[in-house]
DNA sequence: GTTAGCACTCTCACCAGTTGAGTGCCAACC
DNA sequence: GGTTGGCACTCAACTGGTGAGAGTGCTAAC
């Protein structure tokens, strides 16, 4: 199907220039882009027949393709790779746009819970894409506070706070001649405080070991405990807590998702949650801004669409993730510039709290 | 361009089955249904013939309507509506799926927060259409329990309780002189427990009139008093705090859905929280179980789909919503029974957590 | 009131012809 | 040798026409 492609190598500067201009038309367009378009629209200098053999040679070496004979040319995803790897600078967000945004985390309640939402919310309507938030997610969580608070006689609230901000909250069912008043609570509560806080699952673990068994109260929190490192215990293992996306519809909108049976794939790769904390958590490790084009997603319905994914955060303590998800005809390098201004803003937010 | 409308009567019991074949067809094969195969596949006795003037009578009431002259008989609003209203009997859920359902709400964790998003998976499984589903939210919120844990030397995080087990969280930065250190924050929690908890916002408001200005602690229990009085206040006037929903893809691969434009007017409709949150307000409000078809929703966007809610909870103390959303081609008889169904279920949890 | 028969209407699928955009190739040119 | 104008070729997209099929509405007979 394909013709032989020659290994991408160093491409002459007038055939970037043409690639580039290629992927800008079509980027706004989304029209197959024909030589005679190119001359007209970007001052070449060539004829037409010139640009077509450039775009012949671009076709060889997979950067481009067409659809049928008688079309224009579109990029392969091959050919935004080079793109973004290559030619693209990566256009910083205007001043405005920054200063607005700015404005707008200044504006919403000092809470990583939000920052994160107003993230996604944020790229979302910069990029018109769709935009992809994690919370900051530490890789070792440590317990900062317990808290049980009695519900009724047989039932109790555990509240335990993690140290970067998270909070997990489990009903507690009371056993047999278990004490349950809000004092005796208050006291395990209290027992499992010194001993707990500050420390992580294993860490833990370990501290409850020297709790004794015929103690009413040392009982009850031992039993509070165990719960208390099985939950933080789980809270690690998983990657990624959640991603918040937002202005899914931005993509929906996008023509080369007319046809109804692309749209819901589009949209089944929005909630295709597992691949998506997969990349976060790639990106994560790698800890610099990463781009996924199109095939490159493994999953077949993310073939039809690009990520562009960046961690924020402290290397070490709490990590998240921000980007956007747009069709593969996106503008990279206004989305790489977003991404990037956002992720610096997060890292500062984080900085503020661990300061 | 509608035939003018006779007011609908009651209808003789042969129209009304007719009705009800009409419906039972299109709703299961979503195209239009003629005289010929209603009385082929339901042993009605009589020609087609005989059907078709009872068809043409329906559709003067208003009930049904044909796409165009050679087509077959779909149902109106109206006439789902009446179906609803007059024909349907709620088919109960089979005992075997209420089984299953409990097992699975006995298998998650013990927490009002993961059941009410597994009544909304729940019922997006069974009906397959999108279920939604709604936190139970007191009329007004009862203060159950509050922390402070310091985080540095400028900012200390306030956990809050409230009595139906949602939590606040929120962050405190501190002013001037203000004492900052993790046992003063105690202290300053340890009066804000003894005067707020069991209460309103109202009332707790009037109880922090009372502390000094002139103490540290008190100066900045008063602060933080006064932030979480704040806090209640924006919780008791949001209607709607959430609308967790699950499940829309069931609803996008309706065949009515198959233009992409239709496609995305439902998505938008399905992300239209502030009409759902109305909806579901009056839903809450009228406490039973409610049925919105097509074009009796007013936002545009809503008029292709219909929605099937039930409130959940304690008239008075705390009440959620849950329901499903679908086309308005949807089984009606079998969302109201498992709606009805889920919600009873869920009544049944929340008396647990308030016996 | 019910039924069989029949003319009528309208959608849908299929087909052929036409248009136009864009390509690939080639001979001529600088 | 790279560049250019010219030209034949290809193919999607549109157009109009045709026939089949489904379902209706009407009417006359039962």
């Amino acid at each position: 199907m394909a013709r032989r492609r020659r290994p991408v190598g160093p491409l002459d500067l007038r055939s970037q220039a043409i690639l580039r201009a290629v992927i800008e038309e079509y980027v706004t367009s989304a029209i197959p882009v024909g030589s005679q378009a190119l001359v007209e629209r970007y001052g070449l200098g060539v004829s037409s027949a010139t640009v077509r053999s450039i775009l012949a040679e671009l076709e060889m070496n997979g950067l481009l393709t067409h659809p049928h004979t008688s079309a224009g040319r579109i990029p392969t995803d091959a050919g935004y790779r080079f793109f973004v790897e290559s030619i693209v600078e990566a256009v910083p967000l205007p001043a405005i746009e920054q200063l607005m945004i700015r404005h707008q985390f200044g504006q919403v309640e000092f809470a990583s819970e939000h920052w994160f939402r107003l993230a996604a919310t944020t790229l979302a309507s910069v990029t018109r894409a769709a935009g992809l938030a994690t919370p900051a997610k530490p890789r070792d969580a440590h317990i900062r506070r317990i808290d049980l608070v009695a519900i009724n006689e047989r039932m109790a609230s555990l509240i335990l706070v993690l140290r970067e901000g998270s909070i997990k909250q489990a009903l507690i069912t009371l056993e047999g001649d278990e004490a349950i008043d809000q004092p005796t609570l208050n006291k395990a509560a209290a027992i499992l405080n010194t001993r707990l806080v500050d420390q992580t699952a294993q860490r833990a673990a370990a501290r409850l070991a020297t709790l004794r068994d015929d103690d009413r109260v040392e009982a009850l929190a031992r039993r509070v405990g165990a719960r208390i490192v099985r939950i933080v215990q789980e809270y690690d293992a998983t990657a990624i807590e959640e991603v918040f996306s937002d202005g899914l519809l931005n993509v929906m909108e996008a023509p080369e998702f007319a046809q109804s049976d692309k749209l819901r794939r589009v949209f089944s790769a929005l909630e295709n949650r597992s691949y998506l904390g997969e990349l976060v958590g790639s990106v994560a490790g790698a800890g610099r801004i990463q781009v996924f084009i199109g095939h490159e997603n493994q999953p077949l319905e993310m073939q039809d669409v690009s990520l562009v994914l960046a961690p924020y955060g402290r290397p070490g303590r709490a990590i998240g993730v921000v980007g956007v998800l747009g069709p593969t005809r996106m503008s990279y390098s206004q989305a790489i510039g977003t991404v990037r201004f956002v992720s610096g803003l997060m890292n500062e937010l984080v900085d503020h709290l661990y300061a």
